[in-house]
DNA sequence: CTGAAAGCGCTAACAT
DNA sequence: ATGTTAGCGCTTTCAG
């Protein structure tokens, strides 16, 4: 099976079997209409037998447009990149990207100013980029926004109301998650939450804010839970530790309540008997831990649809709208 | 703030600043050695103050190959995504090419043999491609191997002793976590598979079945989960109901653990008093169950880490050892 | 050690 | 409707 890896065929190629000029040929590969319909048929044909496809470096090259995409990842988030929340995210974005002939690059970014990936991105290797943002402090992205055009996932933590991004309502979603523990009639409800440097962190605690002062209720507990499970089972543990006895717990993400979850086990408190606990993300760990979580499911693939959507309005030239925002959904399984 | 989206700098630019050709500026920048001191002294500087970045497209024109590799996650498996284990592979693999200058390129592939994804591949728009590859159908990968160099991540379904893979040895990890459970004093030891045409779903099984038989203990049961957690759940209770009663079940997946742990809170049996449980993978899930699993952890990251090393080998011209195959290692935490 | 020149495969005016 | 002609930015002989 010796490897026949002809190199592809080119554009001079199918020109010269359909016995036409390579203007033509293009002209077809790229769907003018001004073409005729037999130098049509004549070079669907010579594509189709010499499998043609278009050199994508010299199409490059020669429109000045590189037909790629970047999803730039902040280094600091490749912990979080085990959060099944960027599986889905990617799987949105790549959805909606094959609907177009853009190819996805993945750039997991540090924030070093002479970063390979930076300069990448700068050096128009690129037409545009998806930043899923978690942190306050990355500078780059500055750069970045300067020389193509950048759509964001998740608000920007400095937002500079030029920026285009695509989020999930955490106010509203921390906000009701709150409101279905006091609507079920709990009263000391604690919340376990994310960092405090990160939008989805400030909001979801906004919102329990919210539900509470409206009910009258004081905040009970308010821990940081760091989004890691690790981190919501110290948090917990925290709560626990201050002899403080909530009887409902909102916790800012899935992956943190399964933590808390175990703190309680131990700690001989049951769910939701002794403690009703909401989680938030509605991830694949939701239905893995026992008993399985009520949460606010947040539609991450759509999330990564919509970025991608936007930003390839973004190239075609059109202005797609600034901000998006997309609802949150109670789910209710066992935990509350 | 206006965007000065000055297009970056040419070669030409570098050069004329410089003072020298643009083949200086070229041997420079591709760290040739027949170079001046001043000459090279010139060209640095220039570069520098014009942030001179090559121009991809017409470097790969030029050059003939495009300094990208796919990464190729089969349609089937996107439902895996979820499955924290991506996550790690990609890291990997992210981790080792920025050691390089090779960019990555996402790509969720349909088996459809008129696909984007492959006449892309087949279309020399990348240098080589990584398959995560998964199940037993894939009928294009041959069509992308037949064009670009290829390395799989786990053993490929159909070995055809020329394949490069990098797996992790699951029929050792299988037998390992087996052999635990019987050392334990376990007898009645049940286990739950991955799906029969997945590679890593049969080998762990037949180490589970090595295992037994050298201990002359008799299989207990044997049901399908298909690496999911609902699978692994309806598995669970597909046991529980034939009335058969194990003291361990080795289950070849956390995700399917996790299924399974729920299962058997709810039909009141405790974990590990009445019945030991031991996952596989070590994924985060395996920390944010009730109670944490003791799992047989495989190393995702690194996986991905020598998978790339591998296809840059081959692209290098080099020629790597064709098969790779990574330790499993026993995590011991609460559930068996 | 360095420069000139000829492409790499494709697009995009500009003619015709 | 179609062909001709310049490039796009870089690499790479080939001379010098």
């Amino acid at each position: 099976m010796t490897d026949t890896a002809r190199s592809p065929a080119t554009l001079e190629e199918v020109a010269a079997l359909a016995g036409v000029s390579r203007s033509t040929v293009s002209r077809v590969v790229n769907g003018s209409t001004a073409v005729s319909e037999e130098a049509l048929a004549a070079v669907q044909h010579a594509i189709e037998t010499l499998s043609y496809v278009p050199n994508r470096a010299a199409r490059s090259l020669a429109r000045r447009q590189t037909h790629a995409i970047a999803l730039v990842v902040p280094e600091d988030t490749t912990r979080f990149f085990g959060d099944p929340y960027f599986a889905a995210i990617v799987t949105g974005i790549h959805t909606r990207l094959s609907r177009s002939d853009y190819v996805l690059n993945l750039f997991i970014a540090s924030d070093d100013p002479g970063d390979k990936t930076t300069s990448y991105l700068l050096g128009g290797n690129v037409d545009g980029a998806i930043v899923v943002s978690h942190h306050t402090s990355d500078t780059y992205v500055d750069r970045i926004a300067s020389a193509v055009p950048l759509v964001f996932g998740g608000r920007p933590v400095r937002d500079r109301d030029h920026d285009h991004y695509v989020d999930v309502d955490n106010v509203a979603g921390g906000r009701d998650a709150t409101q279905y523990l006091i609507d079920k009639g709990h009263r000391r409800i604690a919340t376990i939450t994310g960092p405090h440097d990160m939008p989805a962190g400030i909001d979801r605690l906004r919102g329990y804010r919210q539900a509470m002062s409206a009910a009258g209720l004081p905040e009970f507990a308010v821990e940081d839970g760091n989004f890691t499970s690790l981190g919501g089972a110290d948090a917990m543990q925290r709560i626990l530790d201050t002899g403080a006895r909530p009887d409902a717990i909102f916790v800012a993400s899935d992956l943190m309540a399964g933590g808390a979850l175990n703190q309680l086990a131990a700690a001989g408190l049951r769910v939701p008997e002794d403690v009703a606990i909401i989680g938030f993300d509605d991830s694949p760990i939701a239905v893995a831990t026992t008993p399985q979580l009520t949460t606010m499911r947040q539609p991450s693939l759509e999330q990564g649809q919509v970025m991608a959507g936007v930003l390839l309005e973004l190239l075609s030239g059109r202005e797609p709208r600034r901000v998006t925002i997309l609802d949150t959904e109670l789910v209710v399984r066992e935990s509350a």
